[in-house]
DNA sequence: CGGCATTGACTGAATTTTCAGTTAGCGTAC
DNA sequence: GTACGCTAACTGAAAATTCAGTCAATGCCG
């Protein structure tokens, strides 16, 4: 267990996807950002795909730490001061989703990483269904939080709901690493977007 | 003025980046797709990074010329037989926003190009730029629509839904195109969030 | 008209660059 | 002394880019 240098490595990959992008991830580029050789990646890693599916393996990970630390957050302040107001449903969905849009490095380059990654799935079936489940995954996690404000709408809505909420998202996402949208203003507007889809799910009822 | 070969070139450079992407896209695809040596890809692009830029412009361009159709086919029509009920705004949006989820060659060609060009740009300024008027024409135009139903509605307002929107196609086409969401069910998703928006914006009013 | 110069479109065959992947071996801890 | 973590230097193949020229058309002078 003397090496974390593996471990270097995939953050190396994952740091170097975010700056130049999967079709700009070099090898040699992912050893020089680890202070490795690129002999040493092969030595750990069985070539670049390898590489990808294991980054791609930490990204998810990451992001389930995201929610997973928040979602332990809660239950832990729940159960300490029982006190404390119960979140709104609106609140709640906000900071699921408006973790993903935050100007911390570590979220920026997990973003334009899965950004990347889900580019790439496009024409590389074996990253697709890695991809499909981390996505399906994340959508049933967010209908059940809005299962448990909303419980009484028809599960179908729910999904509905979800489905569009990240889909937005990813694509507000896109523009905010694009350049083309402030983060104050993605923000904003992912918010209104979760508003106007809890109408809706009211409406519906 | 007797060379289309030219644009034979940027036509077989969107077919081989829709169809491998343009981290495989290679000069000598795009030559051998448009029947031409890969010398007279250098002829007359400056290099590589050259054809990419120009492939976004003709990119762009046809995705304007589908909502340019259809806009002329309305007011067309409209001349024409001033009998015809006019169609709901509700109908008019998701009409507009439907026309880049079809499962027609060409727009799925255009489509995945698009997304490739967008997810390009993240790491290429000169690319951003053009991409970044794309959409906001695209966006303009949007508000435009809206703003013929609800025009009461304060201009943020529109540009806000506009913006949300548009976000949501893209969301939407992205896992469409990486085959896990099917095209009926991404357009169901789609018209939904047009009747929600819309919904909202005559709340807001 | 008919020959000659010029030019733009185009090509096949190099040349150069770029990268993923390999090899041969060094140091060191056990 | 051997197994492990590691590196410098290398290879081979795939791509990008350039070169040296062909060909067909156009203009122009006599």
């Amino acid at each position: 267990m003397g090496t974390d240098r593996r471990a270097a490595i995939l953050e190396a990959a994952a740091g170097v996807i975010a700056r130049r992008g999967v079709r700009g991830l070099r090898v040699a580029d992912i050893a020089a950002d680890a202070g490795v050789s690129t002999a040493l990646v092969y030595y750990h890693f069985k070539g670049r795909a390898d590489i990808l599916r294991r980054t791609l393996e930490l990204i998810s990970d990451r992001a389930q730490r995201y929610t997973a630390d928040q979602a332990r957050t809660e239950v832990a302040t729940g159960r300490v001061r029982a006190a404390r107001p119960p979140r709104s449903p609106r609140r709640e969905l906000e900071r699921a989703l408006l973790l993903e849009l935050q100007d911390r490095a570590e979220v920026r380059e997990n973003s334009t990483a899965w950004g990347e990654l889900c580019a790439t799935a496009v024409f590389d079936p074996e990253l697709r269904t890695a991809l499909s489940d981390a996505r399906l995954c994340w959508i049933d996690a967010l209908v059940e939080t809005l299962g448990r404000s909303h419980g009484n709408a028809p599960p179908t809505a729910l999904t509905a709901a979800a489905e569009r909420l990240t889909a937005t998202l990813e694509g507000l996402s896109t523009r905010w690493l694009g350049g083309i949208l402030p983060l104050p203003h993605a923000r904003e507007l992912l918010r209104e977007a979760v508003a106007v889809e809890l109408a809706h799910l009211r409406h519906a009822t």
